[in-house]
DNA sequence: ACGAGTTTGTGAAATCCTTCACAATCTAGG
DNA sequence: CCTAGATTGTGAAGGATTTCACAAACTCGT
């Protein structure tokens, strides 16, 4: 049953339900529409924005029509007008509070990805369990005690949990988080994390896709 | 019924073309079934599989059974034969070497993450660019300097590079490795590459994730 | 050895996602 | 204003993947 969620209820949003990989694509279009955008181009059609994300002009006025319509016919689509839009859509248009669990060298990479604060992710916490790193600083933030994570993330309003651990801590983890109110983890450990109704949880698994290249270099 | 598999490696097989998702969750199935083996269980159903991968029974079996049949009804899968039949379909019975360019934190973090050598995947060598870090030892490999790129990886015999790099430089590397005879790529840069036929690269994006989990929380 | 109870393997149906194809709508240039 | 050329938006078709449903085949207790 990998049925994720249910409906919307917040946002008065009669959008019908969006594919993850229309999702995934809609982050990339942001990226190339940004680097067009930079370069002075002020529209872009969606061939060209095909070629840049690797898809069928097809699949990227489709991705975008389930939203709207944001284009001219004959023209295209203005840049600066449709990167306001999937922000708007992608919920770019603020910032998310991110906190990291796991301090060790994955850990400590993620939390110092350049490029995070620019897109609006703020990294507001780093939790660790070893009392060697507790109390070091991290890319402007202090390393606390994973003791008191739940205290800790509501105290900080965390909206976005990264999870850099040992596999066989990341689900306690996971509940504690999601039990705490975080409604979102990025896990990079390698065992697939059970969670409440209402939590998303993202695999980032370089087992899995070392693996899959192992397979793709077998069947050659 | 009669499903015979064993030509898979001298020739291109006759093996109908296989899903992603499905090579993904083999290796997942994989990962459950060494836990199972290890607490000493010696069969299991494809509904436990199934808990434990977050899947359908039914999607356990069709998985495995587009490379043949392995259970016994009535019984389930030999944990023994079904994890030396996945490795074998992925290609994980024998050893992949690995390069890893750019040795920044996430490249140092990756070069070092702790479960590649025991999974068969063994890190040969590291490239970078900065002559401050040339010559430094990571994990027992001494980082080399990336512009002998071409020679050392063949000398090196790599099956598989990891790029951990700044957007701006991944693409030109991509190429060269190719150009090398690495036919597997993981990529942790944020622009999606140009590779020519032959070669597989899988995408390790950070930000395109965390900016789904943003728009799964924007309309939760 | 038999019947009750499991569990696999797999066509067929259902669902999800992508591609096609084309009317509708725009710009540009005279 | 009118025509030629370009590009969007979208219903419908096509393809891919997942789920259903059930016969076949096995185990186990008696």
């Amino acid at each position: 049953m990998p049925h994720l969620f249910t409906a919307a209820r917040a946002r008065p949003d009669p959008v019908k339900r969006i594919a993850d990989p229309t999702v995934r694509r809609l982050s990339l279009y942001l990226r190339f529409l940004e680097e067009f955008e930079g370069a002075g181009r002020t529209t872009i059609s969606s061939g060209e924005l095909a070629q840049s994300g690797h898809t069928t002009p097809a699949q990227v006025r489709k991705d975008l029509s389930s939203f709207g319509s944001f284009g001219k016919r004959g023209l295209g689509y203005g840049t600066h007008d449709l990167v306001a839009h999937i922000r708007q859509i992608l919920g770019l248009d603020r910032t998310w509070r991110l906190v990291v669990v796991g301090a060790g060298r994955m850990g400590s990479a993620i939390a110092q990805f350049p490029g995070f604060r620019d897109r609006g992710f703020h990294v507001v916490g780093i939790f660790d369990l070893d009392p060697r790193r507790i109390g070091q600083t991290l890319a402007g933030v202090t390393i606390a005690d994973v003791c008191h994570l739940e205290a800790d993330v509501q105290r900080l309003r965390a909206d976005i949990a990264v999870l850099a651990l040992p596999p066989a801590a990341a689900q306690s983890i996971a509940t504690r988080l999601a039990q705490a109110g975080v409604h979102a983890l990025l896990d990079f450990s390698t065992a697939p994390l059970t969670v409440p109704a209402g939590v998303t949880v993202r695999r980032m698994d370089l087992a899995m896709e070392l693996e899959v290249l192992s397979f793709a270099l077998t069947n050659r």
